[in-house]
DNA sequence: AAGTAGGAGCTTTTT
DNA sequence: GCTCCTACTT
């Protein structure tokens, strides 16, 4: 079994007991040696039920599953993903935590509502503060396991103070309403252990044996969970690789990984670095870019794949041209006879894939965009899933507030809102008040008889709980009248709709017939609301495929395009607070580059639309990080780029070499492109700027700098055609920068708007107070750099001293 | 109570 | 540009 391993591979497969730390580089074959290594267990005579595998997504446990039982005779090794392994340890242990078995898991737009029913029931005054930016910051307590309880407000910090009102109210509902939300499920279980050392004695000897796949990119919570059921049976074999850690906006923590040997001092470390993926000239950009990162853990990667085509770095004139090319090249390649589904196309942010979609539909390419999230987030399978959540869980406020009038009973708002008052004058559900409406004085005839009416079904649907989930569907779609709504309309929107619920019906009986031991609705429900993006992407269909970057994760590609190279996409905009935060937009472009195999384009656009208007881009600074020298370049010459308005004389992203040259340089004929293709046939490919038609694109009045294109023009930059006033900030440029919206009531409190309005660059000066929504009052001590990227150094009252790029903090003066 | 119009707010990544 | 929410009208 193990003949096919090399030798790290084999060391890692065999080490079985103990603390292991496996150091996966991309494409080393990580999946492949975990999946040997349980199998080795197993053979070993490691009984299966004692082995417990986390992955990171559900696609990811049912293909180890899938290649376990090919590998051995009895395979009942518990694979899982994180989130998924608590909810089921929560339904045996829930009532240390309060939850009864059949808890519900809110999902984001539920958890929102679950925090407007307690703001509406206890009448908390948000100061401005929009109900998402109190969310995350209770998600990142959770994810500190940090509970209600424990919460230390940071004096001054105005969000703090009323995250520390809202939170022990947000978490009671969140029990009364017998729910938990995607933190929840793992401070309950983090929290079940700590508090419970004999249930934690119990599941660590019930785990003996653990493994957890991109351990990189676990939190605090998951990172105690995992030592507190290693603490008897240390056998935690973890396989990561810090280099692809993209989570830590979402309290992933890279020192899990960094730190795995210092918590695990017996730790045996394996390094698995010879990539069996890609050409050495994808590996190559791949580990130059990473290795300006500081944070990181030097790493060899090499490759005794044979030399393929170089790396292409392409600027289009704008994300049309970007679009309409990538789109020409994939037919083109199609046509050859490359099948579609080798075929990916990465992104930062899922708004960057309507372009792509429209020229791949225009040239009728078949893709698909991997987005599963998405089926569960429409209206009508959202509808139907809450009177399954409802009929699982009475205690659902969010699920019955949801379909109360869903599809409409004549039960509105006022009705509704007296329902509630009742609900929460007794401290008892929505269901329960509905089933009391005769006793509820404020209710009139009319509404009163409705609200009894619904009630009176929700307690019949709840007789067929037990049935198999397509039954329970079946009767919830035709005995609420929802079915009678969609089809009796007519529209082509409704019938659409209906479609979408013969999928979700057609996907319940598949689950059926999958669960017919261990079904059960609550089962249904978890993993519809645990559903991962990835866990929707087909790998075996005839289609392109489309994701962002974090998506694309764990995958991998014949032939890869990364578009949207440009600053504020990629490195994102929101992530320039910090250095750790561009080290992590860097990471995602390294696990974006890694997936490729054998072909790789990374393109960034010269103009982009936004609100509707063309806008000049500034290239990332991530493509002067790549070996360019190497690559296949198609960029045009240094002074065309709007970066050298910007920052005079600083940066000179562009190599020298290309100065004099003209605009525009083909590096190589167009046919050279494919090293396959010996037709001669030329792929699309020309990258040259049409001035006129690129004008034609531009609306009147959008604010762009004019630079002609000059093909003759000397070794002096040109001047731009207009006035140099024209030329503020990178974010006036960019269309960010709200500097006309003053504050209209000086005289009023100093309360902290909800969305900051932010101040040109040059109304902050030393010296001066000003107000950040996190961490409250501050003062700037001094300001340093010029132009946009200017940064103030911020003493806070309530952390102390951090640093901003002004364009881009959130931060408001205060008048003294 | 339902339906419509207009305005505000919001667009990073996701379990 | 788009969606969601609110306020107003019927």
């Amino acid at each position: 079994m193990l003949n096919s391993l090399t030798e790290p591979q084999r060391t890692a497969a065999t080490t079985i007991t103990g603390p292991l730390l496996i150091l996966a580089g991309p494409g080393s074959g990580k999946t492949r040696v975990v999946t040997h290594r349980t199998a080795y267990m197993v053979e070993q005579g490691v009984n299966p039920r004692r082995i417990l595998t986390l992955t990171f997504t559900n696609k990811a446990a049912d293909e180890m599953q899938a290649r376990l039982n090919h590998l051995v005779a009895d395979s009942s090794v518990w694979t899982s993903t994180f989130h998924k392994f608590c909810s089921r340890t929560l339904r045996e242990y829930g009532s240390y935590a309060g939850l009864e078995e059949n808890f519900t898991i809110y999902d984001t737009t539920d958890s929102k509502k679950a925090l407007k029913q307690a703001i509406e029931e206890h009448n908390i005054d948000l100061f401005k503060y929009a109900e998402s930016q109190i969310l995350t910051k209770i998600s990142d307590l959770k994810n500190q396991l940090i509970t209600y309880e424990d919460f230390e407000p940071r004096p001054g910090a105005p969000l703090d103070a009323i995250v520390q009102k809202l939170y022990p109210l947000y978490q009671k509902r969140l029990i009364r309403s017998n729910a938990v939300d995607f933190d929840d499920l793992l401070l309950h279980v983090a929290k079940l252990l700590s508090g419970n050392p004999d249930v934690r004695e119990d599941l660590d000897a019930r785990y003996e044996y653990i493994s957890v796949d991109e351990y990189q990119d676990t939190n605090y919570a998951q990172y105690m969970i995992l030592k507190m059921l290693s603490v008897n049976h240390r056998n935690l074999a973890v396989t990561g690789d810090p280099d692809q850690s993209i989570y830590g906006w979402r309290g992933a923590n890279i020192r899990n990984i960094l730190d795995f040997e210092k918590d695990f001092p017996e730790t045996k470390v394996v390094k698995l670095e010879q990539n069996y993926r890609s050409t050495p000239q994808i590996l190559q950009v791949a580990d130059q870019l990473i290795s300006y990162n500081t944070q990181r853990k030097e790493k060899q990667l090499f490759t005794d794949n044979q030399g393929g085509l170089p790396v292409r770095l392409v600027a289009y004139p704008n994300q049309i041209e970007e679009a309409n090319k990538i789109a020409d090249q994939i037919h083109e390649r199609i046509r050859k006879g490359t099948n579609p589904k080798d075929i990916a196309v990465f992104y930062r942010t899922n708004a960057l894939s309507r372009t792509i979609e429209h020229s791949l539909r225009t040239l009728s390419i078949p893709y698909q965009i991997v987005k599963g999230h998405e089926f569960y987030q429409r209206k009508e399978v959202k509808d139907i899933l809450a009177y399954l959540h409802l009929i699982n869980n009475p205690r659902n406020d969010v699920a019955f507030e949801r379909i109360i009038n869903v599809p409409t009973r004549k039960i509105g708002k006022v009705t509704i809102d007296r329902l509630k008052d009742y609900a929460y004058q007794y401290g008892i559900c929505l269901l329960e008040a509905a089933l009391n409406a005769g006793k509820i004085s404020t209710l009139k005839g009319v509404a009163k008889k409705n609200v009894q009416k619904f009630a009176d079904m929700m307690l019949r649907l709840r007789e067929s709980a037990t049935d198999l989930v397509n039954t329970i569907i079946k009767k919830v779609y035709v005995e609420t009248g929802y079915q009678e709504t969609l089809l009796m309309t007519g529209n082509p929107e409704d019938e659409e709709r209906a479609d979408n619920l013969d999928e979700l019906l057609n996907a319940a009986i598949e689950f059926d017939r999958e669960h017919k031991d261990f079904g059960g609705l609550d089962v249904y429900l978890d993993q519809a609301s645990l559903v991962n993006d990835q866990d929707a992407w087909d790998n075996d269909t005839d289609k392109v495929t489309l994701m962002t970057l974090h998506a694309a994760k764990g995958l991998e590609f014949p032939i890869v395009y990364i578009v949207a190279l440009e600053d504020q996409i990629l490195p994102h905009a929101r992530s320039m607070e910090s250095d750790s935060e561009i080290e992590e937009e860097r990471r995602l472009f390294f696990v974006g580059i890694t997936r490729a195999m054998s072909e790789l384009q990374i393109s960034r656009a010269m103009y982009r639309t936004r609100k509707g208007s063309m806008w000049p881009t500034i290239p990332s600074t991530f493509l002067m990080e790549l070996p360019r020298e190497k690559m296949e370049v198609h960029e045009p010459q240094r002074h065309t780029l709007q970066s050298e308005y910007l920052e005079p004389s600083d940066d000179d992203h562009f190599g020298d070499s290309e100065f004099e040259e003209p605009v525009f340089e083909v590096v190589e004929s167009a046919s050279d492109l494919n090293a396959t293709d010996d037709s001669g046939d030329d792929v699309p490919f020309d990258v040259f700027v049409d001035d006129q038609k690129l004008d034609e694109n531009q609306p009147k009045n959008a604010p762009i700098l004019q630079t002609k294109l000059n093909a003759e023009s000397d070794t002096k930059p040109p001047e731009p055609q207009v006035a140099p006033p024209q030329i503020k900030t990178a974010a006036q440029m960019l269309g960010v920068d709200n500097s006309e919206n003053r504050e209209e009531d000086p005289d009023g409190p100093q309360v902290v708007r909800e969305k900051p309005i932010r101040h040109p660059t040059s109304s902050f000066k030393e010296n001066m107070l000003v107000m950040h929504p996190n961490y409250g009052m501050g003062r700037i001590l001094s300001i340093s750099r010029a132009g946009s990227k200017q940064t103030a150094n911020v003493d806070f009252v309530s952390i102390g001293q951090k640093k901003f790029v002004l364009d881009f903090c959130p931060l408001q003066p205060i008048v003294e």
